[in-house]
RNA sequence: GCCCCUGUAGCUCAGUGGAUAGAGCACUGGCCUCCGGAGCCAGGUGCAAGGGUUCAAGUCCCUUCAGGGGCGCCA
């Protein structure tokens, strides 16, 4: 619609200078939804920007403007302002007709063509195996998964995918110190390493070997028992980790093994690459990217002086992967805020693989205090004294936990608050807009009940206030996908739901629905199930439930 | 020192260069013969500070202040 109208009025100005009454064309119109309803539906200032070069008052060239439109039927009728916005308003009529148009389109109702069957990867969570997840890892949990569910929506072929870091420094001191910690158990008298993962968890993992497989990891020679440990004590932390995905429905079609990229070759042909553009050199017994030649304030060691390679090295040969043999046409990656430095060179050596920077998209998110009322809680693994993802989960509530997570901004450092967010359980937002769904629930129940059909019922007969307020919600939500889609922003999701509710609650408050009126009842009933529709399909993108009774 | 993010109502946060800056929580009043009162209606205070660009700035640019993150042969 807004496409629409941008249009309409660029025809319009063409149409004025063909007349030779107006004469530049400005860079592009803006369409806007008024913040004041008595404005209209749409609005555009195109008039206030064009006035300063046409040496007219933006009044008379709004009113120019309008004489030379063509509106498209949806338009009731065009208003022209002061100071000089044009404003339009629907035709009632096409509002009503729309209630039918989402109980048609069903769950499909608000899915987009954007994408055009496009190939996208999102990458995110990737949190280390060496430790469960955190309040961090589920802000980018939820943002991904949401972020997916309306790119999919949109158009695209999304796959999530997960990158398991399964080698490095991290995997080496995890190692390291579950052996200690196992070794313990069994009553060796052994330090932990000096950065070692001090977690509680470490423990309680190293007790579970034990009880798993007793002291024979005790016998076997030191090298070989490190191996068996890790490789035993990873596949655990994964399980785990992927468990409380689980919980906070959040999903991925690909695991992908870290490893993999050294045994499969991807490593030695992306290096190979990077060697061909005269990227790479060898100083101080280290092989570096000279990230500097393209523009870089530095160089990264991509080969460390013993030889191993380092976690860019890896992340190169990993987005060689994505873009030259799977083929991915963009690749969003979601990290956290700690990560931001890793951009510009991740940037560059995409750059350096000879695919454009552009078809790599990164979010990033600011970190996440957790605390309980006045008391901070750290998240650092290492130090161990942590609060689990799963904890808060358990203790707020998925979809509770989910709408918080969504309704900030990612560039917004969040504090999550435990109490707060327990208390806010009872009375909410998230069930401000589950309890919306309840009541159109039970109001169908109801009608189910008098076995009142109202497919055949008449949406023209949908003409109060309350009702039209209520329909212009509900076709916001096309548009509210497509702005998600496009900034990669799902933040606005939650604030969308929000006002959706509120415009159901006025609506049942001040009509009844199922009343004497056989006629007006059977149309409120559609009006009331399209909400459903809406409503449902806006919760499930958020990953939350829409439930039948609360 | 350099780079990134943030600073909006008492609190938690929205706000695509445009018209009177919004929502939830908290606080105060109303509203249940009838479909779910976990609801509806009403009530007020605010863009960190200072410059600039613009017909128009919470939004763009510069400076200062404050908070968070980064500047590893960690990830």
């Amino acid at each position: 619609m807004k496409q629409k109208l941008a249009l309409c009025l660029q025809q319009a100005v063409l149409a004025a200078q063909q007349q030779g009454t107006l004469v530049t064309m400005p860079p592009e119109v803006i369409i806007e939804h008024p913040q004041n309803p008595g404005h209209g539906d749409f609005a555009s200032g195109l008039a206030l920007k064009l006035a300063r070069s046409m040496k007219m008052s933006p009044l008379a060239v709004a009113h120019k403007i309008s004489e030379y439109l063509s509106l498209p039927p949806e338009i009731d009728k065009v208003s022209v302002v002061s100071p000089g916005f044009i404003n339009f308003t629907l035709r009632d009529e096409w509002l009503k007709e729309q209630v039918e148009t989402i109980l048609n389109a069903g769950e499909s109702y608000g899915n987009l063509d954007l994408g055009k069957g496009s190939l996208v990867q999102v990458e995110f969570v990737s949190a280390n195996p060496t430790g469960p997840l955190h309040v961090g890892h589920g802000r980018g949990a939820v943002l991904g998964s949401t972020l997916t569910n309306i790119l999919a929506a949109a158009g695209y072929l999304v796959e999530k995918e997960y990158y398991v870091n399964n080698m490095g420094a991290q995997i080496d001191n995890f190692t390291r110190s579950l052996y200690a910690r196992y070794q313990q158990c069994l009553g060796r008298e052994v330090t932990m390493p000096s950065e070692g993962y001090l977690g509680n968890y470490m423990i309680d993992l190293a007790q579970e070997i034990v009880s798993e497989y007793g002291n024979k990891l005790l016998n076997l020679p030191q090298e070989e028992a490190i191996t068996k440990i890790s490789e035993i004590g990873l596949e655990k932390m994964m399980a785990g980790i992927k468990e409380d995905l689980r919980l906070l429905r959040v999903d991925f079609e690909r695991w992908f093994s870290e490893r993999s990229l050294y045994e499969e070759g991807q490593y030695n042909k992306a290096m190979a690459i990077l060697q061909g553009g005269g990227y790479v050199a060898k100083r101080e017994n280290a092989i570096w990217f000279e990230s500097t030649s393209l523009g870089e304030d530095k160089d990264n060691v991509l080969v460390r002086s013993d030889g191993s390679p380092t976690y860019f090295a890896s992340d190169i040969a990993y987005h060689y992967n994505k873009f030259m043999e799977r083929r991915f046409h963009t690749v969003i990656n979601i990290w956290g805020a700690d990560h931001q430095g890793h951009i510009p060179r991740m940037k560059a050596a995409i750059r350096a693989l000879g695919i454009d920077p552009e078809q790599l998209k990164i979010i990033t998110y600011q970190l996440v205090t957790l605390r309980r009322g006045e008391e901070i809680v750290k998240l650092s693994k290492r130090s161990g004294d942590i609060i689990s993802l799963r904890e808060v989960i358990d203790e707020v509530g998925v979809d509770a936990c989910r709408f918080i997570f969504l309704s900030r901004s990612a560039d917004s450092q969040m504090d999550f608050d435990i109490e707060l967010a327990k208390r806010q359980s009872v009375e909410n937002p998230v069930y401000y807009v589950q309890y919306a769904h309840a009541r159109i629930a039970s109001i169908l129940r109801l009608a189910e009940q008098r076995v009142i059909d109202y497919s055949q019922g008449d949406v023209s007969l949908l003409s109060t206030e309350p009702e039209l307020t209520l329909i212009r919600r509900l076709i916001l939500l096309p548009e509210s996908m497509e702005d998600i889609a496009t900034t990669l922003q799902p933040h606005y999701l939650p604030y969308y739901a929000q006002d959706l509710a509120t415009a159901f609650h006025s609506f049942y408050k001040q009509c009844r629905v199922i009343s004497q009126n056989e006629a007006l009842t059977k149309a409120r009933l559609k009006l009331v199930k399209a909400s459903q529709i809406v409503l449902a399909k806006t919760l499930h993108l958020m990953g939350m439930t829409a439930p039948e009774k609360m």
